[in-house]
DNA sequence: ATTGTGACATACG
DNA sequence: CCGTATGCCACAA
């Protein structure tokens, strides 16, 4: 069996948030009450594996698209959030803190 | 055990 | 909000 590593528990918590919502890297980390912000961007570096991770949905404080470098082509990332209906203009989350989603909130 | 690295967060001015 | 500085800690080699 898989040893729950750190970055399966990010992913997992990813793979819940629900569309049309987003969560942070800080959201994630303080909900696992383990690691730093960094771990979690760290986690999403190594998601190029799984394929599963939604990893559009999980942006930096202050609702910007921090990640869409990772993502081919980047600007999937942005068309992937219009496309659950959040809007997005330069490359930032408009309301995004409206669109917060709190992992603690789904348990 | 040590070093390097990372898609961030927070504090201060 | 911006720039700078520092903390943060898991993982690979």
């Amino acid at each position: 069996m898989a040893k729950a590593s750190y970055f399966d528990m990010v992913y997992d918590v990813v793979r819940c948030v629900p569309h049309g919502r987003v969560t942070t890297y800080g959201t994630i980390a303080s909900f696992l009450s383990l690691g730093s912000a960094r771990m979690v961007g760290w986690a999403l570096n190594n998601c190029h594996d799984m394929g599963d991770v939604p990893a559009h949905r999980v942006v930096n404080r202050k609702g910007e698209l921090s990640g869409r470098a990772h993502f081919r082509p980047p600007s999937r990332m942005q068309e992937l959030l219009e496309l659950e209906g959040i809007k997005v203009e330069n490359d930032a989350i408009v309301g995004f803190e409206a669109l917060l989603w709190n992992p603690a909130d789904h348990f």
